[in-house]
DNA sequence: GGGCACATGTAAGCTGTTACATGATTAA
DNA sequence: TTAATCATGTAACAGCTTACATGTGCCC
């Protein structure tokens, strides 16, 4: 039951959207969900011939390729529904940014301000993504059922990047102090 | 060389600011680094051993167990500016809150709205320990060295809760509205 | 007819987690 | 003396990524 059926959870959620080919299926995770969900293609194929087998997907048309579109079940909307109802499970954080932060004195503020501007030009090339998602979203006929529920994601995603941007400027003025703090002294000496 | 060390740099960092046992280092990977790294134990002995092999720590004390610490070597802390300076591995995705938003039509708005009020009791705790962990960093006189860049990774994990609040508290007034909107039909019927 | 996008899969291998095994020391 | 905590490991396994293998249909 509790069998990390992740990839499962994802590959009904777009299937329940509507069909589509397997092809189609991993374009999809990657350039909806692809914001805060992932899955590797080599678990999609696997995981579509699983759901198959339990019949919480039809493949429809011909199995030769090219002319065949999975499509969800009745009881594979069941079974969705009762797989979004489980637990989060929670993902043990691993922030490669932060932990050169942490050890920062080691790397020496410049490389950290390298490190942070990185950062900040992610949160912004994303910032703007967001916004291109969120005006299709609002300009879009279908799918009016899951507006509402994907504008929420949209706007996590807002509010993250945006958190992400003021704290880069916050810390690249204070990576500046360290760098002055440094500097002081030898420069006193030097003049 | 990009052997996924990610281990070694969280070990050598730690071990970077005092010597300490196996034991001491786990908790101190799970107590400091624990808000953005996290490294399971089961890896932490494996690479103490790989790192004293190769002479980037040293085990201080008889090796019998409760009186060795290990130490890091001069040529340690080369790999670990070395390790801190390699590009960051971008972590896939994985956000399971997201995910269950996104298909959030086929959980209801009610199950979606207790999921983003468990979401913002999370962030209300971990706002707690930032604050907790702020307050004792500006107090404390060890580690002065690495304090600012420390400071840092406590003001990122502010920024990103305070986010988390706000987008909260805005997806549960539009998950609100949600409801009313189905409601409405049902009650003009009903009236 | 050559290249590209569509389409479906498999297999090797790495990473990381979990659970287990073992024993010393300390506090109640 | 029993339980908890400190301490050090190992081994099995689950999960995921990567690279590979294979073929079709279409457009230039």
């Amino acid at each position: 039951m509790a069998r990390s059926s992740q990839t499962e959870t994802a590959v009904l959620g777009a299937l329940s959207v509507e069909p589509m080919t397997g092809y189609a299926l991993r374009e999809s995770i990657r350039d909806v969900l692809g914001h805060f969900w992932s899955e590797s293609f080599g678990q999609i194929y696997p995981a579509l011939a699983e759901l198959e087998r339990q019949g919480l997907v039809r493949r429809r048309g011909s199995s030769r390729p090219g002319s065949s579109t999975f499509a969800i079940t009745a009881s594979g909307r069941a079974r969705l529904r009762q797989l979004l109802a489980q637990p989060i499970q929670p993902v043990p954080p691993r922030n490669g940014l932060m932990l050169r932060l942490f050890f920062g004195r080691h790397l020496g503020p410049e490389a950290c301000r390298s490190l942070v501007l990185e950062a900040k030009a992610d949160a912004e090339r994303r910032q703007a993504q967001y916004e291109a998602i969120r005006r299709e979203l609002e300009h879009e006929e279908n799918h009016t059922e899951d507006r509402p529920f994907r504008l929420l994601t949209v706007s996590a995603g807002e509010h993250t990047t945006r958190a992400a941007i003021a704290w880069a400027d916050e810390a690249i003025a204070a990576l500046k102090d360290i760098d002055a703090a440094n500097d002081a002294p030898e420069q006193r000496r030097r003049r």
